[in-house]
RNA sequence: GCCGAGGUAGCAGAGCGGCCAAAUGCACGGGACUGUAAAUCCCGCGCCCGAAAGGGCUACCCAGGUUCGAAUCCUGGCCUCGGCA
């Protein structure tokens, strides 16, 4: 019987790579980006509309653990037959552990910040006391709070205390039955400084020895943190490397685009090239493009499927964006993008998406979502033919010209 | 014709002597969004100056009046809506 998971290099294009990785749902071609599904759903998309994605459907996609652990519960999906099933998707599915929500329900609450922040919009210096403009702020509580047995969290659902160490997140990744499943570690933000970012690492690999160890298969992603600190990153994607994860995962504070460059440069001699590399959360078209320039395998945001529901379409013009709130949509006969072989696109004018978004119709979300998906994928795809044929960087360029212009 | 209710920002609708350039919602304009607390959130929304703090001007149907002070009280007018003839 052939392995059940496993990860092959089938191209070059100097650190640029095409892969393939097998799992039991069928093969992946990399570099990949999988949409989000984070509660057992890519929010408005049903399975149909995936697939008359054909060639260009998505080939995997992402949920995640502490959603699905708050509700339906991971008991429940397994009674109904594991996540597959239960969502109707039968392709490759990598779960994260709930490590991002260790931030963005902690920390990320009480700073409003994500993993990169603007430096010129918010007056701050890293490492020190954090001085955002008080109106940009909100008051809101903290959902959770951490120690080293792990991190306990307040349900934003029901306000319900749920502790949720690195046993129980493989535990309940393992019940949900996702190819693919990401060891428990804490997302650091990008305000965090070299004392917090070193000590939470260093838990964060204690965390992962401690879900590798509850493991029962060896489909799991290890994460590298350490923040935007060098030698941090150095030692902790080793620490990935050499330990027995079968994929390296890329998290925490990535800070802005220029420094998550740097941390790619740093940590690519100490990524074993037998693991796939996961960049986790990332990103935006010209975000992608930094990272398979550097050798990352497989995207994965919420970015495309979100500012579709803003209204917000993904095109091969000025910013990537045509925001379809503005008036200026209003009688536009045209599709979203001349060219696009979306649903969408084939099917309806720009004038009438602006006016499903002004009336807050459910079929923007769903056809905007439809556009965004297809747009990314197809995206991935000219990025691996473009590998094979060894001109990425080409591609590349190209592609950064549009968002210029 | 008589009786009753009312006329407030683009709309709906609070306010009923000073804290009112006027609540709130919608609409409108702008901004944000990177391992989804997100079909969300933030800001603006009479005019002028200012980066802001703030300042100036004109305002709550029209015309008078009372008062230190009126969107708010009084008188007259115009107009709407309900009931009765």
């Amino acid at each position: 019987m052939a392995k059940k998971f496993c990860f092959e290099t089938v191209a070059t294009d100097k650190k640029a790579r095409v892969g393939k990785l097998v799992t039991p749902h069928g093969e992946v071609e990399t570099p990949v980006f999988l949409p989000v599904g984070t509660q057992a759903s890519i929010k408005s998309l049903d399975r149909r509309d995936l697939e008359d994605m054909g060639e260009t459907e998505p080939q995997m996609i992402l949920a995640n653990t502490y959603h699905l652990y708050l509700r339906p519960g991971a008991d429940t999906v397994a009674k109904m037959g594991g996540l597959h099933k239960f969502m109707n998707w039968d392709r490759p599915i990598l779960t994260d552990s709930g490590g991002f929500q260790v931030f963005s329900l902690g920390f990320g609450i009480e700073h409003q910040v994500g993993k990169m922040v603007d430096l010129f919009s918010k007056s701050m210096v890293l490492g020190e006391a954090v001085a955002v403009d008080p109106k940009e702020l909100v008051v809101r509580t903290k959902l959770c709070k951490i120690e080293e047995d792990g991190p306990t969290f307040q349900s934003h659902i029901d306000g319900s205390v749920h502790f949720f160490p690195p046993e129980i997140s493989v535990e309940t990744q393992e019940k949900l039955g996702a190819d693919f499943i990401v060891a428990l570690d804490e997302c650091t933000s990008p305000l965090h400084d070299y004392d917090y970012t070193k000590t939470s690492m260093e838990r964060s690999h204690r965390w992962e020895v401690r879900s590798l160890k509850a493991a029962k298969q060896r489909n799991m992603f290890g994460v590298i943190q350490g923040g935007p600190f060098e030698d941090l990153r150095v030692k902790s994607a080793k620490f990935v490397s050499e330990n027995d994860f079968f994929g390296i995962g890329i998290g925490g504070a990535l800070v802005s685009k220029e420094k998550m460059r740097e941390i790619l440069d740093w940590i690519y001699p100490h990524l074993s090239p037998q693991k796939p590399r996961h960049l986790l959360g990332i990103g935006t078209i010209d975000d992608i493009f930094t990272g398979v320039e550097r050798g990352v395998d497989i995207f994965d945001c919420v970015h495309p499927t979100r500012i579709a529901r803003m209204g917000w379409l993904l095109t091969k013009t000025k910013n990537f964006t045509l925001d379809l709130n503005k008036v200026a949509y209003r009688l536009d006969s045209g599709p979203i993008e001349e060219g696009c072989g979306c649903y969408t696109c084939q099917h309806y004018t720009r004038a009438y998406l602006h006016h499903l978004f002004r009336a807050r119709e459910l079929l923007a979300y769903r056809l905007a979502t439809i556009h965004n998906v297809y747009f990314m994928m197809s995206l991935m795809k000219d990025i691996r033919r473009a590998i094979a044929e060894k001109r990425f960087a080409k591609l590349k360029e190209n592609w950064l010209k549009l968002m210029q212009s």
